[in-house]
RNA sequence: GGUCCGAUGGCCGAGUGGUUAGGCUCAGCUCUGCAAAAGCUGCUACAGCGGUUCGAAUCCGCUUCGGACCUCCA
């Protein structure tokens, strides 16, 4: 297929990505260029989101926006999981939803909403951008129930007491269980533990596909082996067959999934479809840590976007802003675990101003005749960093040589053409802006309006006159006065500047 | 117990068989009535012990420590 009418970037042809299916890092080969299909495994909803979740949707964020850069077209498919995710182990446990919505005495339905509406809040928050589709596994039961008669047909998957389990002995006879997380199929039977109400299955390893709907269990669906409702991984499986096709290129989502979730939904896959492997690339992010553990809800040392945002929880010194916190998630590389601190929140913080000041003073840099900056050689570095497996940690560090540039500009000690500096300022808006996501954070508090800038260049005039007089105890008190109110004076070359704490 | 991963300067974190990561902190300097802010400059690390190599922090082995998954988790 030709498409004269959507060009790649040059540099797409260089893109290389860690494979955790091959276990190398593999050159980026779409199936069908330039489109993408882009799957990543979304939340379960039914608790808030917490920083950790943040981390994982953030980095699937970039590599969906850099490949956008790179100028693919790209279905970005990310789930919600409504229904059939499980507290505890597979046969006892009560749906998570089904569990909160009891607790809470609402409908399965409202604690859905609730905290879906949490999650797109936090996503917008952090500047993630929405999916092409995201669907939900509620939407899709009469797929899911197609797809376990495809794999029942095949032979992969029994019926017990209204119950589908998926035959993991029988799928791994002809294929390969365990090939993403480089299982053996032995070592997981030797590893399983004793559950009590396993009689079901034939195999410890076996995983429902549908589950017969006890007596007080809220949310179920009719289907040709009982009232029930479907097993968390099938959901996947179905909905990224229906979106992208039986194969797709990259399937995403946080490095817990990867075993069983995800090798759960290719054996799916497989079991319904045949031999052929459902993805291509297989990307895992890695987890936030806290003081060297993995953040989660079970540990209860995780906290809220709001309790970062306030500074009100007692792992935090105080609040910080959610584009301090994309930046220090940027500055360290998906597939490593990071590591969460207040000093390294501070400390990105102020990396991040000094990142986005530079960038505000690009617009107004002196330009000369001549330049000695080569803007080409940098752009190239920066897709030579995002081309290394998305390596956003180097795409900074490399636009930190532009901030000393553009602050050296500004000083006047380099040269810079008005080309140049026009190039500059479009690397900046591709690399800090469309890909990282970086936005200037504006001032919301109540005191910001139209009038402010009067007001304060009002008082910056009097003040400016004071000291033109060497009243120094006027120029001090109002400089104090103002900093007691939350208003920040800045005494430059060419005049003072303000801003508010 | 099984599988896998990691250990980098005061802190956070990249990368690489021989050449500066970067940010933050700190110090000096510039600017400045003072202070702050801002900018410039400086600070050379790779857990321990062996081995391979002309050369290893980077490859191999062992040790110690830490973590993830094997059960719900992004």
């Amino acid at each position: 297929m030709d498409h004269p009418e959507i060009k790649l970037s040059p540099y797409a042809a260089d893109l290389t990505i860690s494979n955790n299916l091959t276990r190398s890092k593999d050159r980026f080969e779409p199936l069908n260029a330039p489109y993408v299909g882009l799957y990543v495994c979304g939340p379960t909803v039914y608790s808030n989101v917490h920083l950790g979740n943040v981390r994982t949707f953030l980095t699937f964020d970039v590599i969906y926006r850099y490949l956008c850069q790179l100028g693919y077209q790209i279905r970005y498919v990310r789930n919600i999981t409504d229904v059939g995710h499980l507290i505890g182990d597979t046969d006892e446990g009560e749906d998570k939803i089904g569990a909160k919505a009891r607790l809470e005495n609402l409908e399965p339905m409202e604690i859905v909403q609730r905290y879906t509406n949490d999650f797109q809040d936090v996503m917008r928050v952090f500047n993630i951008l929405p999916p092409s589709i995201e669907p939900t596994a509620t939407g899709h039961i009469i797929e899911q129930i197609e797809m376990i008669e495809q794999i029942m047909s095949n032979g992969f998957a029994y019926e017990a007491n209204g119950s589908i389990y998926f035959d993991v002995r029988k799928f791994s006879e002809k294929h390969d269980y365990g090939a993403l997380s480089g299982r053996k199929i032995d070592d997981l039977r030797n590893a399983t533990r004793e559950l009590d109400g396993q009689s079901e299955k034939r195999d410890p390893l076996d995983f429902a596909l549908w589950k017969k709907a006890g007596a007080t269990h809220l949310m179920h669906w009719p289907s040709p082996w009982s009232v029930g409702f479907p097993g968390w991984h099938l959901e996947c499986s179905v909905m990224s067959t229906r979106y992208l096709g039986k194969q797709f290129d990259i399937h995403g989502g946080g490095m817990d999934l990867k075993f069983p979730h995800h090798e759960c939904e290719i054996a799916q896959n497989i079991g319904a479809y045949g031999g052929e492997l459902p993805v291509r690339y297989w990307i895992h992010g890695n987890m936030l840590t806290v003081n060297g553990r993995k953040m989660s809800k079970s540990e209860g040392n995780g906290f809220t976007p709001e309790e970062l945002i306030s500074g009100n929880h007692k792992l935090l010194e105080r609040g910080y802003s959610p584009m301090t916190v994309r930046f220090f998630m940027l500055q360290g590389h998906y597939a490593g675990t990071l590591d969460f601190s207040n000093a390294a929140l501070q400390a990105a913080e102020k990396g991040l101003q000094r990142l986005m000041a530079a960038w505000a003073k690009i617009e107004n840099l002196p330009t000369t005749d001549t330049g000695a900056v080569d803007i080409a050689g940098l752009r190239d570095r920066c897709y030579a960093a995002m081309n290394d497996d998305f390596n956003t940690p180097v795409l900074i560090a490399t636009l930190y040589d532009g901030v000393k540039w553009i602050n050296n500009a500004a000083d006047g000690r380099l040269q810079i053409t008005a080309e140049q500096k026009s190039s500059l300022s479009e690397l900046f808006r591709t690399f800090a802006g469309d890909v990282m996501g970086l936005k200037f954070e504006v001032d919301t508090s109540e005191n910001v309006d139209n009038r402010s800038d009067g007001l304060m260049a009002l008082i910056c005039e009097l003040r400016a006159s004071a000291k033109a007089d060497k009243n120094w105890a006027m120029a001090d008190e109002i400089r104090d006065q103002l900093a007691a109110i939350g208003v920040q004076i800045k005494d430059g070359k060419d005049g003072a500047s303000w801003e508010f704490d």
